[in-house]
DNA sequence: CTCTTTGTTCATTTTAAGTTGAACAAATGG
DNA sequence: CCATTTGTTCAACTTAAAATGAACAAAGAG
């Protein structure tokens, strides 16, 4: 369990997210809500937001299970879509406004403030990090494939 | 500057190691420490510290400057070595210790409650993710050199 | 319809992470 | 040596993020 919320921890998230993840990986049969707030011991509120995220990173799914009107989850396994929707929901957003964010730094130097050889360097710099974490993730996605 | 402290909070660090990071990154000249906590508006402690981290992760360096005993320090700005500090000091040790979490998580099923054949292709994708890892990330490390 | 079960929302509280600052150590210089 | 400048440590505080829980909505069941 603990392994889990440690993952997340590394991924900057919350540990509440992590037991969930990790309460519904170790359990064969999907789950039901209730079952993850009275085995985990945490609020309604916390179980609801935490799946909310869970399922908007595609880590867990919401399955119908038969005779039961309660909704029941499972954890995602495929780490391809594990990674997938963590780079999607958490760092492609995050690199889509870095992106914007350094092209406004060109603007302010073009305007007047002719920008010192230096700060060229360090835009150019910036760009080229930019253009590698753009590159490589989608490969990093790829490869997870294979596992 | 407020890239940086975006970029950090992504890692998992603190936002005065965005700041710092940010400023020295920004600054054609070595700062001195001083310089840091009054530009940054920071408190000495948090930027003995701040910088105590950075220079463990490898992203800051102390550098001698001639005609003054203040410490003085410079971003460090090659990729690889900013991925290869961050990957040795943050990731490595966590993905130790999982190893030996996932090991553990074996033994327990060895001694006599046999785990079931669930569990255990479990425990076995949990050490293929972890090899996944282990492979893969001294790769983007190294292709992060070419950049 | 009405009552119950199930899940969501969001203002409030709690907690943990980060920051501060005062006391302390180390180092230089006079 | 002593005084001053420079940087570190760590207990106490602050703050932002996360968790709570009560009020609310939605969806059956009867």
């Amino acid at each position: 369990m603990e392994l889990f919320v440690g993952t997340f921890a590394v991924l900057a998230l919350p540990r509440s997210l992590g037991e969930i993840y990790g309460l519904l990986y170790s359990s064969e049969e999907p789950l039901a809500f209730d079952d993850l707030v009275s085995r985990l011991e945490l609020s309604k509120g916390s179980v609801s937001e935490g799946l909310r995220l869970l399922r908007s990173l595609g880590a867990v799914t919401l399955v119908p299970v038969h005779d039961s009107r309660k909704d029941h989850f499972t954890a995602e396994t495929s780490l391809r879509k594990l990674a997938g929707g963590y780079l999607r929901d958490r760092i492609d957003p995050y690199l889509k406004g870095g992106e914007s964010r350094i092209e406004s730094l060109r603007k302010v130097g073009n305007a007047e403030t002719m920008p010192s050889e230096f700060q060229q360097k360090r835009i150019n710099q910036l760009l080229s990090w930019h253009r590698f974490f753009s590159k490589v993730l989608p490969v990093f996605k790829a490869l997870a494939g294979k596992f």
